[in-house]
DNA sequence: GAGCTGACTAAGCGCTTGCTCAGCATGGTG
DNA sequence: CACCATGCTGAGCAAGCGCTTAGTCAGCTC
């Protein structure tokens, strides 16, 4: 049914200081796809439930609340996404390379890990205070990384913009919105998607020489 | 509490062929206002009323369903976001211009109704199917407006891109993106956001000078 | 003033929701 | 063998949902 590589997102048994049981999988891949595709409030504990094969008290046994599995599918999805964009930005190359391999990777996970990405970026006001602070703080540091290789940039005299604050908007927004629409049907793939946007907001950033 | 022209879409009591007494526009204004804060599916019939200072069931008297109002709004948003391109698409001036002009429309158009811009983009799956078919049709000539403005400037010499769909899919997205992030708290103006936003999508679709 | 209409409300129906609980099977341990 | 912890199920509860119904009332028409 989908591609989406939630795997990444969450180690199963062997070992690891967060591995989960199967059951506890099944249940967090059945609530992405669900919370994906119909939204958090149009689903069911009965949709997950039946989804992971069980039947809905199990998911009680596993996660205190259908919130509790928004709350962790949210905490997963954006420390991945905090860590890739970090891995990026400190990479090797000049801010111009790392810009690129940024937007390269930011927007291929947007793309390949859209189920995913659907409930992270588009389920935020669903979320119990608590764990929407916690999201909130990693989203902040999402923006910094992207606002701080900007500003790089430019004092390295490789972009010119006009407010870094709103560059830095548009470079991470056209990676969200990846995930909106991107689907199966899509004729990029994920990568090459990834490869053109990368492309676009080098120039976009007045990057010389970034032509085609 | 917002600050969205709801007017601009739907003509009150004064003749028109869609006017519609106060009582309806206050139940569309209200719908508008719970649907982009917490989404359809977590607003109740009571939520609306209540917010249109009434009783569940006079909600049955201008509207058969809790859906048809979204569909309401979901159409009426489409088409006046069809209009606006389609205005500045067919504007004067070059296609480097009216891009220019078509980008600062789209973009202050969501930055300023961001709360009927929300429900438009994001509440689409709540859509029944039927009102669904009309909005998709109305995105799809969205995007082939825009797709026809870059092939002709790309046609004129004016601008330089790999693939005419992935950059009219990066222009409208940051533009819907748009709704998702604004704010009143926001440091622009709907209308100087729009102006920077311009400048960045001519430079991403490689307009020569386009500086600053 | 009788008769009618359109906008509205109080009450509530039938159903679905998130979640609970008593009990059952399984398998490891003494 | 008894014991118990673990993972699960079937049944179901209280609350809240979209929507309906019966009836009220102001204002218009003749």
């Amino acid at each position: 049914m989908t591609s989406t590589p939630i795997a990444d997102l969450w180690p199963t048994l062997p070992g690891g200081a967060d591995a989960r049981p199967e059951a506890a999988y099944r249940l967090l891949q059945a609530a992405v796809e669900s919370f994906a595709e119909r939204g958090f409030h149009a689903t069911t504990t009965r949709d997950i439930a039946t989804a992971a094969g069980m039947s809905p008290a199990a998911l009680y046994i596993h996660y205190p609340s259908k919130a509790a599995l928004l709350a962790e599918i949210s905490r997963a999805g954006h420390a991945a996404t905090l860590e890739l964009v970090r891995t990026a930005a400190a990479g090797e190359g000049d801010p111009v390379a790392r810009m690129r391999r940024l937007v390269e990777e930011f927007t291929s996970w947007h793309a390949r890990a859209r189920t995913v990405g659907r409930v992270v970026n588009y389920e935020l006001h669903a979320l119990p205070q608590d764990a929407y602070g916690v999201v909130a703080a990693l989203r902040l540091d999402i923006e910094r990384e992207v606002t701080a290789l900007i500003e790089a940039g430019v004092a390295a005299g490789a972009f010119e913009v006009a407010e870094v604050r709103t560059a830095a908007r548009a470079v991470t927004s056209l990676g969200i919105d990846v995930s909106r629409w991107y689907t199966d049907r899509s004729s990029e793939t994920p990568e090459e998607l990834g490869r053109r946007y990368g492309e676009l907001v080098l120039r976009m950033l007045g990057a010389p020489g970034a032509a085609l």
